[in-house]
DNA sequence: ATATCATTTCGATGATTAACGAAATATAAA
DNA sequence: TTTATATTTCGTTAATCATCGAAATGATAT
């Protein structure tokens, strides 16, 4: 894809990458594909702001979603060929894995699956 | 620098560079180091507004100020230790050269020195 | 078909932010 | 010491954005 403005589209990726709950979801999902509800449980936001991150980092052509019955599976892009992409996921991650946010939301993606969820 | 919390630093420097006219003012200090009204004649804002985003830039540590007399130069701060701050350098430094507002940038700071912009 | 559950869309609200002009600060020139 | 110039600070305004809850949509299970 060839574009005849490269400043938007790279501002299109920086600024999907500039919220916090968004760079939470980035990571938990280099974890593994997750779906909406987990998403929201980890994050603790309405279902349906969720959704709204979700769809602004879909739209960035940062993650993908793939629907599951009842469920939509969200995918972090890795095999992108954007090379603005690939640089920001690998800064992402390789740099942010320590922080305490980030390693409860490891945690709570680690031990706990939609079903568990469900139960709440 | 050792900090308890990547995540916010990260978003830090992300959110610093997810301006349109922050960008601008990066791949402007690329070329080399300007006064605020050498800025602010590219940019066509207020100069007010061009001090904020320079304060903005500065507060992430990517760029630096130099006071000479009258005026203050900024450099971009190309020998940072941070390593986040260097691969969004890197990042913005290597793939955005072909963008037509950047391109139209680059050409008026070569043409276009401060006493040339006091003359308006 | 009806009920249930997951997700998205919509409309409203509060917070953040980019922008401006005017006033304040700092330095240099007359 | 005035005057002029460069920059920053301040207060305001308009736009953007994250968030919520309610309603709409889509899919499964009863």
């Amino acid at each position: 894809m060839i574009l005849d403005a490269p400043l938007e589209e790279h501002l299109k990726i920086i600024r999907a990458l500039s919220d916090k709950n968004r760079i939470r979801i980035v990571k938990m999902l280099e974890m593994k594909p997750l779906c909406v509800c987990e998403i929201t449980f980890v994050l603790g936001l309405a279902a349906s702001t969720t959704s709204k991150h979700l769809s602004i980092l879909k739209n960035a052509g940062i993650i993908f979603e793939q629907k599951d019955g009842k469920w939509v599976n969200y995918h972090l892009n890795r095999a992108t060929r954007n090379p603005v992409l690939k640089d920001m996921l690998e800064l992402i991650g390789s740099r942010i894995h320590e922080d305490p946010v980030i390693r409860s939301d490891a945690d709570k993606v680690k031990h706990a699956d939609r079903t568990e969820i469900l139960k709440n």
